[in-house]
DNA sequence: AATGAATGAGCGTTCATTCAT
DNA sequence: AATGAATGAACGCTCATTCAT
């Protein structure tokens, strides 16, 4: 990620601060005001360094926002890619490892993820940064492979088509956290958060599993005070 | 010709014409390119008109995606409340009912729904168009208070947060539509998209509704050279 | 003033009212807004007519505002002219006229005098339109020949400079309407304006007669309780 | 005019400088164009620098032209301030003075002042820049007051309205500067100028001034050689 | 004559990028 | 490395003028 250490240790990091300073400012700019509203010299502002010096760690401002997607969205990528390509595990089991990751990023950093949504996994159409226009494709495919090799072993439904389970996972997901992101949903407290994480991946599960296959439900009902009584309406008997 | 009532009949139409003219292109150029992307020039030269004349028919360039927005998304939002808002109809219906209206708008025009999806409903943070803005918003709340009622009635799973349901509902047509725009779908036939919805729809009914209603399913397995023998089931009795 | 009037004399005055509304507009639309916030469109709505009608009228703006300035200033500068020029009559007397005919324009039409005094007579150096260019400085020359023969004649003190005397009295005019034009004078009635004409022309000629020559002086003490025992003066002692 | 001189301490003043540049070009473009006829790009080709810069220093052209307002016409106005609100002089010394400081300001830059009279103390109607909108109006005002003060201490002819007063002198003293400034007198030698100073400022002051006060006379006669012999023709006999 | 749609040059302003220090 | 002044292309918008009817 860093192709800079050499010099001096002192200087490197003093270096790599300074970089790392701009880059946040510019993840906070961008999710203030988006890619286009945001210019180079609010950046240099909200780092609190002059203006010419974001072009003396960045080529331009594409990079610029290049390396903001690189440094999120890339993490973010190889976490979902640890997961979906686990050897020994159950497609539930990374359905719901997906879910964590992109949950535990969102509390690990809410504003990151508002722009990781809106900048760059959903860039424009005309696409501002050519290499991650399509980022959150990439991540589909990925999911989409996964998908297809557990539907090879039975774990999926097989009149489903792989590529749009992985499309629909990937928008449940990316919707539940919009709801956050976007105040629709009111609670954002981290139970809230692990209950619709619970809700999330036990719903998508529950829609493409086979049949045959039961679901480990978690318990995340909310707090009805009658819910003592109901009976863990569990899934399947 | 240079009679007064004929002129004025024709006039009318012509300028509904020309006005409608940039609006396509508009929303072509908005496809490709993005808002900011779109510049009033190529608006212009796409529609094949003069500069000026956008300026006739809009009063600036945000009036223009207003337009674009109401004409494309405010019909989309009506045709999706009155299927949410049916009074003797199943939740079931009505959640097909919903993918039935999001697919039939890209099947008649998937530039539009590009642009929909794209600009429109994902307006970045910073949000041009000030009414417009939180768009998708209206529609999950609307789709929210649909599942409240369902729940109420005993044809959703309690335990289930309605939002939620109808943040995942949205984001799962979204992402499936996205798929198709996108390219990541590469079948996209008649046929193809037909499937796709019905798998939304059920993977997604599947997976919210109470373990005791059973779902009415759809021919939709895609080799399934057996096909031909299942009746097209309609609706559920 | 008007050159059309043949063809018919229905279809002559119908034009000329037609040409007579829009010129109105015009002098409304530039009192309001100035040479340059006055657009055609403006002039057009004001006069009730459609856009392309005024081009029917006028070439271009500036012929319309040439126009403007012909029909208002030339007159006004032809009545000065004839006062200035008037054979038998003291330059006591010119002087009172010249202010009698500025201040009666006023009477008639402060609007228009407003657009005299602000867009024609004063209009900027660049100057819009050629011919007005220097509109007022033609009126000042042509009161400086009217102070150098009173001067010859011995009416004028002989260590004046007649076209400095010309600029004075133009100044001293056009500001004390100005004072009234901009609501510096409060009170503008048909009193207040003939107690400020004669205030002026008898400072003026006050400051610049002879001494050996006394002043005509005309009642206008304004409110002066005490008058009653000062002498309706006509003649100084 | 200056290229490159110091270095490090002249940093300060070399952006002064810069600014000042600009300034000077704005003052030049707007007395040979007027506000509307003057363009940013002239302003910025007559300086000598890059179109954007103007952006540098100015936030835009209203600012630009409230700059030029400020530097030219608010030193000038403070100083006729201090004139008209002495308090040990007469009203002869401040009419006197006031015709001082205006022709001192022609004589020292003649070219700001065409900038002051035509496109500052006159801006139309509309008026571009708010705050000196009625820039000369404010003068007026102060003038009013200095003679009503001087009336109340019988130093001006009772039956005379201040703000007229102050009307007529400032009109005189404008149309007198226009005079230069127009062309309209052709020798502007520093001694015209003297002679037309005190011609404007004896004529009005023997015009508003009470018969019982004499006038301080200086000579200023043109071309009488003998003028020397001339008995000091006060004011009444 | 009358209408108003159509045209396009022109200008103010922004902002990414470069450069001199 | 650090600074911020300097540059100029780009684009939204206006509005005088023309044109088809």
């Amino acid at each position: 990620m860093s192709q800079r250490q050499s010099k001096s240790v002192e200087a490197g990091s003093r270096e790599n601060e300074r970089r790392h300073t701009i880059l946040r400012a510019a993840i906070d700019v961008f999710a203030r005001k988006g890619y286009h509203g945001c210019r180079i010299a609010d950046v240099a502002r909200e780092a609190g360094v002059a203006y010419g010096l974001v072009y003396h760690y960045f080529k331009n401002k594409d990079e610029l926002l290049e390396t903001v997607a690189e440094t999120g969205w890339g993490g973010f990528v190889s976490r979902i890619r640890a997961v979906a390509e686990e050897e020994n595990s159950s497609l539930e089991a990374k359905v719901r490892g997906i879910a964590d990751v992109a949950f535990e990023a969102y509390r690990v950093d809410p504003r990151a993820v508002k722009v990781l949504i809106l900048e760059i996994a959903r860039s424009p159409a005309g696409g501002h940064v050519a290499s991650r226009q399509q980022a959150f494709l990439d991540v589909i495919r990925m999911a989409a492979d996964m998908f297809a090799r557990a539907q090879a072993e039975g774990q999926l439904r097989p009149e489903l088509d792989p590529m749009l389970c992985a499309s629909l996972l990937c928008g449940s997901i990316e919707m539940g956290l919009t709801a956050f992101v976007s105040g629709l949903m009111e609670d954002r407290s981290p139970e809230a958060l692990d209950r619709a994480k619970a809700q999330i991946a036990e719903s998508f599960l529950r829609g493409v599993l086979p049949s045959s296959a039961p679901l480990t439900e978690t318990s995340w009902k909310q707090e009805s005070p009658s819910s003592g009584t109901r009976p863990k309406v569990g899934k399947r008997a």
